[in-house]
DNA sequence: GTTCTAACA
DNA sequence: TGTTAGCA
């Protein structure tokens, strides 16, 4: 098939395909006596994946990081759907939180007018900032889709950084062991990364499913545990229906998403949950904010900047918060603190 | 008539 | 991405 009939097909201008292939996005063969390009099925397949992609607010550079290499796409194609489908539905998901989050802002505004005539600056400083912050948030998200690099040398990094995984092994398995999963069970760990936590899970036979940010990750995870039931997705993405699960797991992810986030990410793990599921949250965090300063400024006395870096880069929660929040929604909770921030929080539901 | 590259909008 | 030019 030629360039102008796929445009055709695809509702595109040639010019948009040339476009992505300079932009490597596809690399269509071309014929050797005139340098037409040719596309076969599977390339259309990629290029109608990609259209989607971008209507669904991707960009270029996200594309081009998400979409598997040309080279490498040997997978069957309905894995390949569902995995694309999936993506699409993460992008879309966190669109509509930007734009609720913009419907709320707005909504102050209008609040605000009511009672103060004179058009607020602190006012118009919120919006503005508000709207700044959504940007932020949406680049940061992209940044971190791109957690792959990481995939190969994750279980190397965990055992040997005993800072942030300090304690890793014993954490993992004292999750499991408050889970207490029965027969028959199916949970789901969020931010599986390789797996390791869900190991624990699968070594007593129960089932597992798993979800990820990063496709590497993934595929190095269904490598480990091919029993597993893998899919991309996140915190605020799960990609699952409502009640699929008895249990949820999480270890050392929570703290990618922004305290705001945390609580969408809370109900959009009680929607995947059966009604009497219970979460099991297993992170590095604080206790409060007090817990914060004084912990940074203890570091600070001892010069560890690295330290200090590393905890203002990420989002610990703040487990005395959390635990509230289960408490105020019906929850019976368990927590213990393992180290100066490694917590395990465990919530069940009042019957 | 179609497609290609390149350059500019 | 759209448009246009100059080719094959």
């Amino acid at each position: 098939m030629k360039i102008k009939e796929l445009a055709a097909k695809l509702n595109i201008s040639p010019r948009a395909i040339r476009f992505y292939e300079q932009k490597g996005l596809i690399s269509p063969h071309k014929q050797e006596h005139n340098l037409y390009r040719t596309f076969t099925e599977k390339e259309v397949w990629r290029l109608q994946t990609i259209i989607s992609l971008r209507e669904a607010g991707m960009t270029i550079e996200d594309i081009k990081a998400a979409l598997p290499q040309a080279d490498e796409e040997d997978q069957e194609d309905t894995e390949q759907l569902q995995y694309y489908l999936e993506m699409q539905r993460s992008i879309i998901f966190s669109q509509w939180l930007e734009l609720k989050q913009i419907i709320e802002t707005t909504d102050t505004m209008i609040d605000l007018l009511k009672h103060q005539p004179t058009l607020p600056l602190d006012g118009i400083f919120l919006l503005a900032e508000g709207s700044k912050r959504l940007r932020e948030t949406r680049k940061n998200w992209s940044d971190k889709w791109n957690f792959d690099h990481q995939a190969q040398t994750h279980d190397n990094n965990v055992t040997n950084n005993d800072r942030e995984y300090k304690d890793y092994e014993k954490a993992l398995q004292l999750t499991a062991d408050w889970v207490a999963p029965k027969a028959g069970e199916r949970g789901l760990d969020i931010g599986t990364g390789t797996g390791n936590l869900a190991a624990k899970f699968l070594d007593k036979g129960i089932s597992m499913a798993g979800i990820d940010q990063s496709k590497e990750m993934l595929k190095h995870c269904g490598r480990k545990h091919p029993q597993m039931e893998l899919k991309l997705g996140n915190f605020l993405a799960i990609p699952y229906l409502d009640g699929q699960f008895d249990f949820l797991v999480t270890s050392f992810a929570l703290h990618h998403i922004s305290d705001e986030q945390k609580v969408l990410a809370l109900s959009e793990m009680r929607r995947v949950l059966k009604p009497h599921g219970r979460i099991c949250i297993t992170d590095l965090m604080f206790v409060n904010e007090a817990h914060k300063e004084q912990y940074i400024a203890d570091l600070e006395q001892l010069g560890k900047n690295d330290d200090i870096q590393m905890i203002q880069n990420e989002y610990y929660a703040m487990s005395s918060l959390l635990l509230n929040w289960f408490e105020e929604n019906g929850y019976i909770t368990k927590h213990r603190q393992l180290n100066e921030l490694l917590t395990i929080v465990y919530a069940v539901p009042i019957r």
